[in-house]
DNA sequence: TTGAATTATCGAGAACTATCGATATATTGA
DNA sequence: TCAATATATCGATAGTTCTCGATAATTCAA
């Protein structure tokens, strides 16, 4: 079937979308997406990155939580201040190309 | 407060980020990927797609709904057949920077 | 006009995610 | 030790998304 369309472009694998599709859903959150923004610029503490975002303390544990999860954020304890910073080297690519093409319209 | 840290990176704008996660929320998903990605071939019909994308007709028939509906696909129909294709010129950069940057560790 | 093919929509239930307040843990300094 | 600060977790609720089966709409051909 339609095998003249075949070619050029390559096929991702079912993998490889599963694993992406996984990366975007962490990432498909305002405040997640604000947050790498942020770590872009270095290490912050817990209640910085709480401030700059305006979300309450709790609320920003877990965002950081489920970045560190999936391997994206690492952190580091020093007295009572945990820091956080960016731990896979592919994001801040990922922020410049979200930055670049996701400016698209928003609507159902 | 931490002014020193400031400067070098540029900091998006909420409504920027906003836009962004909805763009994200509507691309993370293995399936939708998986049609954008045939799509960066040229035009399908909406069964050529669900064949392979190994989904049913309904299924299929919503994500493209959804992808079209934030003007990322359109669609024409001829004759009893609906075809779909890509209308946003930033989607192939998004699928290829998605490859490039989304091979992240799955966990929780 | 009837039936088949193709696409689209709808409704219900399941599964997942977000949010918030309360509480717990860890660390420091008085 | 006690209180204060900072971070993390928990449980309930609300909201969203996914999935599936049923059904509807559109087009063509017999």
């Amino acid at each position: 079937m339609m095998n003249e369309k075949m070619g050029q472009i390559e096929f991702l694998t079912d993998e490889l979308l599963d694993r992406a599709a996984e990366c975007l859903k962490v990432m498909a959150h305002p405040v997640r997406l604000r947050i790498v923004n942020i770590l872009m610029q270095g290490e912050y503490a817990v209640h910085e990155i709480a401030e700059l975002c305006k979300t309450s303390a709790n609320q920003t544990c877990e965002h950081l939580r489920l970045l560190k999860g999936h391997g994206l954020l690492s952190s580091e304890r020093r007295g009572r201040t945990v820091y956080y910073k960016i731990a896979n080297p592919q994001l801040p690519g990922l922020i410049h190309c979200i930055r670049n093409n996701c400016q698209i319209e928003t609507k159902e």
